[in-house]
DNA sequence: GTGTCCCGCCACACC
DNA sequence: GGTGTGGCGGGACAC
């Protein structure tokens, strides 16, 4: 294979810090690791971290997915070996080719085929696995986390191709960026969380959750015809997505293409479709897709008109693709989903939650999400959002996207209506005055607490007298009997109690409409009192004067009396709710933070004492500007299932001084990083700031302190080479990390903000701009006849 | 038989 | 023409 594959005299490989040279476009014997890999993934045993790039491989560590060839050719044939041997084994490739096709010939065909990687083992998760084990999860800002796409592919001797495809979804959860050609950034879960509140908004505003419904529903009503994927035309257009979304490649601030010129492909499809694919776990409730929704939806998106059978079956082998590496990445598991129809493959969603959404988050959009049919704005298209994004070839001049022209507009309007100097409503949501440089004190934040409370206990017997009437509607409606599978073979149910349903292994459920009803009824008391609690405790004004930064999850607080179904308005946001306040009000109330529009921003624009990261300061040579800084590692907003219980409790009160404690997100505008986000180059705005655009170290201090002490705990948390063609190959669980002194610092809040929207999420406004009659559709279409529904996992 | 997905051909964009 | 990139689908393997 190469040098680091030469047997040495006893057979062992020899290779010291150089990286395995090999150029392999078929991956040659790797079961002594893959093995091994393999079964550290399926034992899924210990708590998984991604040890730092592979830099050496240790001396006299014998197996490199190579020998055992090698051995076997050595051993098969004298020649080979010396002819090995003399030539040193300098153009590997066409020796390792030939060295197979002799070892076919020596071997009979069964031993031949023994001898190969069984195809597990050269599985794209799987190799994957490798890819991600090469990086830490959370790179130290600063260090050169670089991708170079030969090296990798030589070194875990997998042809390009392949490494293309899992860079491609990486890169979509913008895990890593593109640098020049052949040259990647590794940038690890920092933007993770952030990526998928952002698909998930854009999700959202797609009506993603509305199309699954409607599949679903004309499936169900197509059940045994054999024409429903005509209904995916139908039911596209009836959500009006396919006309006004065609959807790009969703960016975030910092995360640019920032080789626009070695970027031909604009289309960049399987990032796109792997984006697209994220978003469908985001929005819907429970987290599981199939794939074949996932494909209808993905094909009718783009073309409704071809659909056949081979463009499915080719959408399908790319969300194989995308979903081997989101598995990987342990944000999806496979389960199957029984139905009437038969056993059909799915995903379910085993990431972070996601806030339902962060004001003033917006993604960099080269996007173009969905703009109402009456919309004036033209719709752009992806040459145009290409072109928008890369309008030369040489330096990258940005402009503002005409998709965001809307958004700006609203903005600015936004602000005027922040700045009318007698708005009552921002001094009651956010306790302060955007412009103020007064902070109130943390004792009129408990005042406010307190009369939310008293306030608090009357909406909540409001509210669950909507809700019940919400419920009584929604249990004339047929429930389903989704069941989710494990793989021991359980069932477990999977539709109202989907919270419950990862812990829970019970023998299948009768979900009579009856008892799902009381159960759900329960469930949602449950969730309404805990919510009613913490909201009372954490919102900044008592609910229903919330209006003007109203978030989605405030927003649901009010039990809505339109009849949708019971899962979009009472499960979805209030579980959805429920869970992602039990966090971000916990820790509202440990800082004493009211919770409203702006609470991101406050988190955002605190004097975090660490965690600031350089990159997440950056202001990109163009395009948008990331807003606020101390953007921590990562998972307190979108925390994984498992972690969400036990992080919060666990998060150092590191930021709770007493002037961050009430720094109003308005109070961030003043801050030399609170950038309008809308702001393009030569903005006299940013232009005055004293900062350069590309600023890399707006908050020096603290950044430097940061780094100091994430240098620190590295360094007393050294975590081992993965080493890959070591023996002991250690796969560890990329989410879990080990709990080292560094972790409480990356379980902070991932607040930043990349788009300024101060009037609220942009959503209300394009929901709001819908055509009227459109959630009327909703309120009939979705309202789905429930079937059977069987969920298992593999 | 169906589900899964490896594999590599080949087209495209840029140099 | 060379190279990097990645869309695409045949067909083999797994179950």
């Amino acid at each position: 294979m190469d040098r680091c594959g030469e047997a040495g005299p006893e057979g062992k490989e020899n290779c010291s810090s150089e990286p395995c040279k090999s150029t392999l476009k078929t991956p040659l014997k790797q079961s002594a690791t893959s093995h091994s890999v393999l079964a550290e993934i399926q034992s899924n045993s210990g708590p998984l971290t991604t040890p730092p790039k592979l830099k050496e491989i240790p001396l006299g560590d014998p197996w490199t997915p190579t020998t055992n060839l090698k051995i076997l050719i050595s051993a098969a044939s004298p020649e080979i070996r010396n002819r090995e041997q003399k030539k040193g084994l300098q153009d590997s490739r066409s020796e390792i080719l030939e060295a197979k096709h002799c070892l076919q010939e020596h071997l009979s065909g069964d031993e031949y085929e023994k001898s190969q990687p069984s195809r597990k083992e050269k599985s794209l998760g799987l190799l994957c696995h490798k890819f991600l084990a090469r990086y830490p999860n959370y790179p130290i800002i600063g260090e050169s986390n670089y991708i170079c796409l030969d090296e990798v592919a030589e070194e875990l001797t997998v042809e390009r191709r392949r490494i293309y495809d899992i860079v491609n979804v990486l890169e979509s959860l913008h895990m890593v960026s593109r640098l020049a050609k052949n040259r990647y950034a590794w940038h690890g879960r920092h933007n993770l969380n952030k990526t998928l509140q952002t698909l998930k908004k854009v999700g959202e505003e797609n009506k993603y959750m509305q199309l699954i419904q409607l599949i679903k529903k004309r499936e169900y009503e197509n059940e045994f015809e054999l024409d429903g994927e005509k209904n995916e035309e139908t039911a596209t257009k009836t959500i009006g997505i396919n006309e006004h979304s065609e959807m790009c490649f969703i960016e975030l601030p910092g995360m640019e293409f920032r080789a626009a010129s070695v970027n031909s492909r604009k289309d960049k499809s399987l990032r796109v479709m792997s984006q697209k694919f994220v978003m469908l776990f985001l929005v819907s409730t429970p987290q599981i897709v199939s794939l074949e929704v996932a494909a209808k939806i993905l094909i009718g998106e783009d073309h409704v008109e071809d659909l056949d059978k081979s463009k499915f079956k080719t959408k399908i082998r790319r969300l194989y693709d995308i979903a081997n590496v989101l598995s990987s990445l342990e944000l999806i598991k496979k389960v199957h989903v029984t139905e009437e129809r038969g056993r059909k493959p799915a995903f379910k969603w085993t990431g972070p939650e996601v806030l339902s959404d962060i004001q003033g988050t917006k993604p960099i959009s080269t996007v173009s999400t969905f703009v109402p049919s009456n919309s004036l704005e033209p719709k752009p298209s992806k040459e145009q959002c290409s072109k928008n994004l890369f309008p030369t070839r040489g330096k990258q001049i940005f402009t503002r996207h005409p998709s965001l022209m809307k958004l700006v507009k609203s903005i600015e309007s936004d602000r005027r209506i922040h700045s009318a100097p007698t708005s009552p409503v921002k001094t009651s949501t956010t306790g302060c005055d955007q412009n103020s440089s007064t902070f109130p004190s943390k004792m009129a934040h408990l005042a406010a607490i307190c009369k939310q409370q008293l306030e608090g206990q009357s909406s909540e017997l409001k509210m669950k007298t909507k809700l019940t009437s919400n419920l009584e509607f929604n249990s004339k409606v047929p429930f389903s009997k989704m069941t989710t599978e494990e793989g021991d073979g359980n069932v477990v149910k999977d539709d109202t109690n989907f919270l419950n349903a990862k812990e829970k292994k019970v023998t299948k459920i009768e979900s009579t409409p009856r008892s799902l009803l009381k159960r759900s009824q329960a469930l949602q008391e449950n969730s309404l009192i805990k919510k009613c609690k913490h909201g009372q405790k954490s919102l900044g004004v008592p609910m229903g004067k919330s209006v003007k930064n109203e978030r989605p999850s405030s927003r649901a607080l009010h039990v809505d009396t339109e009849v949708i179904s019971f899962q979009e308005r009472g499960q979805i946001k209030f579980e959805k709710l429920d869970q992602n306040m039990e966090c971000c009000c916990d820790k509202e109330r440990r800082e004493g933070f009211p919770e409203d529009g702006s609470k991101t921003n406050n988190t955002q624009e605190r004097p975090v004492p660490f965690a600031v990261h350089a990159h997440e300061a950056l202001f990109p040579s163009g395009y948008l500007i990331p807003i606020a800084r101390c953007t921590q590692h990562s998972n307190e907003t979108t925390f994984s299932n498992k972690e969400k219980a036990g992080i919060c409790s666990l998060q150092p009160a590191t930021y709770s001084s007493p002037i961050t404690g009430v720094i109003p997100v308005t109070a961030s505008e003043l801050t030399a990083v609170n950038i309008p986000a809308f702001h393009v180059s030569g903005n006299p705005v940013l232009q005055s700031l004293p900062i350069s655009p590309k600023a890399e170290h707006v908050n020096t201090v603290s950044e430097n302190v940061n780094l100091q002490q994430r240098k620190v705990l590295k360094n007393e948390s050294q975590i081992p080479d993965y080493e890959l063609n070591g023996k002991s190959v250690a796969v560890i669980p990329l989410q879990q990390q080990p709990s080292v002194p560094a972790k409480p610092k990356e379980s902070q809040v991932v607040t930043e903000n990349f788009f300024r929207t101060p009037g609220g999420p942009n959503t209300i406004a394009s929901l709001s701009s819908f055509p009227e009659n459109s959630d009327r559709v909703f309120q009939k279409t979705l309202t789905i006849p429930q079937r059977k529904l069987e969920v298992s996992d593999d």
